[in-house]
DNA sequence: TGCCGCAATTAGACAGAGTCCAATTCTTAT
DNA sequence: ATAAGAATTGGACTCTGTCTAATTGCGGCA
């Protein structure tokens, strides 16, 4: 994911790529998570694009990215149990949480293998697999 | 855990082993979570120790809960973005979470391996790895 | 260009989970 | 029985997230 390019340009054919028509709220609020490529919470994602003056309501943020979620162009992590947080990374991975700092890191799921999962239960499939490594200041 | 040996003397027992004063509260509490071996929602278990007549605090449901998380009887289980959920099985174990009933299952640790972790960042700790396996009806 | 109809946005009320505080009630030790 | 510290409590409060009814924006078409 190249920040550099994330031009309004970019996210703008990304928008229409998942289907999504490209509102001017939509295209500021999917470019302040695609430009940082940063785990971002709803709170900072309403602060972020109302920043220089106030253009997007709160409700729309979240109407938003329930929409991006939706439509997989950003997943959510839950990990922190107060809020849920907007990740733009859509390939597989898993997170390490800093339960002090609240600080979200993310591992790559190619290097890692999970085995000796049990099957699912009758009748259901698996919607994701979620490893949460909570870390913690040493002593 | 026997959950049919569960009588309030042995919740007592089990909250002093944990160096926790075995109030009335505590106790029910205690009771409510070891008797059903269940992940419970904090309204959930205030609910319970009220059935029959009131007798605890909202209050005291999210103080004890604490104390009990603090102390290690208990464990918080992160998956649902509305609510924490207490869980009395404090062995190493994973989750299965259905996302569409709320529903959530144990997977015994000892059957799973998870390899090519990455070093955790220099001066941190490992506090709990989580798995969760999100699962909804098929098709 | 000017309308139309639908899609999107919005303010603000609302709901639910969890926290906090000062006042009260227990426990336990003396 | 008393006193001191620990635990409990009602209720106000905060925060995240949802909902609704009203408004605004926008694409298609005459
Ligand atoms: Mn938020
Ligand atoms: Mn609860
Ligand atoms: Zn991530
Ligand atoms: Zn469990």
């Amino acid at each position: 994911m190249k920040t550099a390019g994330m031009t309004r340009e970019t996210v703008t054919a990304r928008l229409r790529a998942h289907g999504i028509q490209p509102t001017h709220q939509r295209i500021e609020i999917a470019h302040a998570l695609f430009s940082r490529m940063e785990h971002m919470s709803a709170d900072q994602v309403l602060a972020l694009v109302n920043e220089r003056h106030a253009e997007t309501s709160k409700a729309t943020v979240y109407n938003t990215l329930k929409l991006f979620v939706e439509t997989r162009l950003v997943r959510e992590v839950i990990v922190d149990p107060a809020k849920v947080f907007y990740d733009p990374n859509t390939t597989p991975h898993h997170h390490f949480f800093d339960v002090e700092s609240g600080e979200i890191t993310d591992i790559d799921a190619a290097d890692i293998s999970i085995s000796g999962l049990p099957a699912l239960p009758a009748g259901k499939v698996a919607a994701g697999i979620d490893l949460i490594i909570r870390i913690r200041a040493n002593a």
